[in-house]
DNA sequence: CTGGGTGCAAAGTATTTGCATGAAC
DNA sequence: GTTCATGCAAATACTTTGCACCCAG
């Protein structure tokens, strides 16, 4: 455990959802030195060990956030914002109509546009 | 409407979900001097128009299928591999408990582990 | 002709790897 | 001293762009 890799982690936690750039510019401020390498390679070992978790978006760069509890995400089409949103777990599994083999984790997404565009 | 642009749409067909790479020596076949400058062209007209959507998958590369209708998937974490599963959307949609801005599409991915592993 | 698609080469962007250095135990 | 993370540079991977050519209307 570095300062830089607590750093990285609070920022994830601060921001909710951040990408690599924003995460680099952020982490920076700190730590300017700090290279994008170290970062991805600290961002691969939480993944690795669970302590973060992917958000792809179409047209823009995959989001990294904590793995809390479970939940949905809002995404907007247009500027690539996320906004977690609550789900009933029980139910969601209810609306699937196939046999699954070893459901590990379920993940939604909504797709919208978020601003009045 | 190319023939190259025919047979790229009727391999996404036939695979499901077929990402880059397979697609391009699939199509190779019929068409050796295709590249994959215009493979990608092709795909990213095809995403405007809407007749594919991507299915990105953590630790391997993005998928795509045709836009048929609304289902789910279920994507291995080992291999990758994606099998589509039928959900109720209405369901699915009662599973969401906070209000969302404008819901234009609802995505829900199953991860686990397809093979024995 | 003209418009639009192809395919090559090159550029651009994103991510990973190798290695020397330095801090912590 | 050994281990392990950092940070630079280089390599690799992925995707897009520019342009010359060709085909169909």
């Amino acid at each position: 455990m570095t300062p830089q890799r607590i750093a990285i982690a609070e920022t994830i936690w601060k921001y909710g959802h951040i990408d690599i750039d924003r995460l680099y510019s952020v982490i920076r401020e700190k730590f300017p030195t700090i290279s994008l390498a170290t970062l991805y390679k600290n961002i691969n070992s939480f993944l690795e060990k669970r302590f973060i978790q992917e958000v792809p978006i179409p047209n823009h760069k995959t989001k990294y956030e904590l793995i809390l509890k479970n939940h949905g995400h809002f995404i907007c089409t247009e500027c690539g914002e996320v906004r977690d949103i609550e789900i009933d777990e029980n139910v969601l599994k209810m609306s699937i109509q196939d046999s699954v083999p070893n459901m590990d984790r379920v993940s939604l997404s909504v797709h919208g546009v978020c601003c009045g565009k």
